[in-house]
DNA sequence: ACGGGCCTTGGAACCGATTCCATCACCACC
DNA sequence: GGTGGTGATGGAATCGGTTCCAAGGCCCGT
């Protein structure tokens, strides 16, 4: 008798910690116990196919009575589906991307998808692993990348896979991509501090030499700079990492100088802008009356800070990306550039500069 | 002639945008590329079983230059591995939940596994999804759960599906534990204020009415509740979500009654204290002239808010649950409870009480 | 009454790997 | 020389679903 028997099949069940066979059941189960086929069975569970209503309902009793659950593996063997998402960040500490993970999360909770998580630095060894083995795996049904920079070859893998791509936050040829305008954005609110009368604008939170290069924050720089130059201001600009420690240390050395001190900063992003007012204080300078600050992001710390902001929503851009994805999978191909909504929040933390 | 028959597929594949079949070769066509069966191209490939070295050589140059990776599905349906772990957390955007992840994550990648992430805050409408359709689904050979609060229908299920689960920061009977001890250090950071001299110490960070119940802060209050006890002291508490915000928000109002404010304040995290360390300087109490603050967690924060705290790893926790998971998909079984290390770190947030 | 279309169902092929079992070669040792 | 053990390999069964195809029943229009 070839293995697999079903004596030795059951001691393995048993020993594995299953009540009586009772659950694991196939749907070979399923179908003799409603007395039809397992063609008929898979129709009526799937809903793919002509079942009669009558008979879906007791095929569908007969699995509920027990406890019946498909085998993804063999599910997706045939059909290619995983019901999957890949999601690849490059990390999950930010705020930024704690949102955007929670909102595609709750989506694909909705529609019953499962999240596989891959969290690489751009540009870390780990990089070439996602690519060549975990992706390339295809374990997934789409792949949503936030910040994502691939290099060429990366690139062309992504592509290679072809499996419907939603880029957020990021610009790249020829792959879906949902996010803010960030170049819009740096230019607005440096034009809010140049409408308050400020001259010297200081921006924190260029990328520091060596970092991963994150194109989100230097379209900021970039429509930071544009302002500046359009106004005829001197352009200044501190490399800083995304968080508020790294922001605050950045702004105490850019304030260290009381001469040629700006009297507003731009904060490649709120935890930057927060760093800076925390270090604002402690140098006993005031906010918004000798300096102002301003971010972007919307982050959930902003109001307690009173920080000016461009609020966006990472949360909801998840779950767009991943109802784009759907639409994809659908075949509807949605625009290749989604610019997500942002809108200024004023708060204390702007005002006009010192009359000195 | 049955469906799939080559051209057909064929037709399939390429309107799927691969590469004239280069891609998507299956063992078959690598064991025919190498001369050999289809068992041994899985022998030589998996490292399972007898394969002549010359052999595996062979095979491994033909699965190369055709690019072939192995269908997971079609191998999880034989083997019943899925090389994947599922992790539950109640949230990602907190530092805590954020570390573990990370930590997880880059473990996993390293073992060549998945990670789907499930996202449920214990009390929420989702969960009985959780434990009834995805987990149920079994797509994994193990679980990480974090600070889970499951009621016994959960419980019973989660044991019910007979996998390798290692419970991380909660106590659960019946399942493999790690964390740091809660009620211990509630106690140590609460003794510490005493021996500086305090006597007016408040907790700040209860879960408040209405919120899922939260077992590791709940210890730490339990910690403290017993310091004060012990030194036949008031018990002060104050309800705050464990956030910045929120705790910036209790303690304003715990610090609000000039006369019987406490002197000092044991956060249930860091992200608490540095909130009342906010608060009090907003306020313009002296901190830690005129109040304390102590916390747990060993935020990226702390050092910048000098705040003294009890430090743990959560990154390194991730990482140690993955090497138990993987002990116990061996067949070795951890010891049920393991306790994290955490140490004390002292800065400039506590101090004696002022002499008045 | 008959051909055609629509439901409904069951039998069997199929997805792409893994692994059991049998076979065979080879060597060692009694 | 025969027996036994080890290494290497291939054929075939198997995992558990999904889907193609054939077949039968029914209703409708002519």
């Amino acid at each position: 008798m070839p293995y697999g028997n079903d004596s030795f099949t059951e001691a393995i069940r048993a020993s594995a910690g299953y009540i009586k066979g009772d659950a694991m059941s196939g749907i070979a189960d399923v179908a003799s116990r409603a007395g039809v086929s397992k063609a008929t069975a898979s129709r009526a569970l799937t809903g793919h196919g002509y079942v009669a209503p009558e008979t879906r309902e007791r095929v569908q009793q007969a699995a509920r009575d027990l406890g019946y659950v498909a085998s993804s593996s063999a599910a997706s063997l045939v059909t290619g589906r995983t019901h999957t998402i890949a999601l690849v960040v490059p990390r999950v500490g930010r705020w930024y991307f704690g949102e955007i993970i929670e909102g595609i999360e709750r989506s694909l909770m909705r529609l019953g998808y499962d999240l596989t998580l891959y969290v690489a630095e751009p540009d870390s060894r780990d990089r070439d692993r996602l690519y060549r083995h975990f992706l390339a795996r295809k374990r997934f049904d789409g792949v949503i990348a936030v910040a994502l920079e691939p290099d060429d070859s990366d690139l062309e893998s992504l592509v290679g896979f072809a499996k419907p791509t939603v880029c957020i936050g990021n610009t790249l040829a020829g792959i879906v991509t949902l996010g803010i305008d960030n170049v819009a954005i740096g230019r607005m609110i440096t034009q809010h501090l140049l409408a308050l009368g400020h001259s010297r604008v200081a921006f924190i939170g260029a990328t520091p030499e060596g970092d991963p290069p994150a194109r989100d924050v230097d379209d900021r720089q970039e429509g930071y700079v544009q302002a500046m130059r359009e106004a005829g201001l001197p352009v200044t600009v501190h490399p800083s990492a995304l968080t508020i420690t790294a922001g605050y240390s950045a702004a105490t050395s850019a304030l260290a100088d009381a001469d040629a001190r700006p009297t507003a900063i731009v904060g490649a992003c709120d935890e930057v802008a927060i760093g800076a007012i925390i270090a604002a204080q402690r140098l006993g300078i005031a906010v918004p009356s000798q300096l102002s600050a301003i971010g972007v992001d919307g982050h959930d710390y902003a109001e307690m800070f009173a920080l000016t902001t461009v609020e966006q929503d990472p949360c909801r851009q998840g779950e767009d990306a991943v109802a784009m994805l759907m639409s994809m999978m659908d075949g509807t191909q949605p625009p290749e550039r989604t610019t997500a909504p942002a809108r200024m929040v004023m708060r204390a933390s702007t005002a006009a500069p010192p009359s000195t």
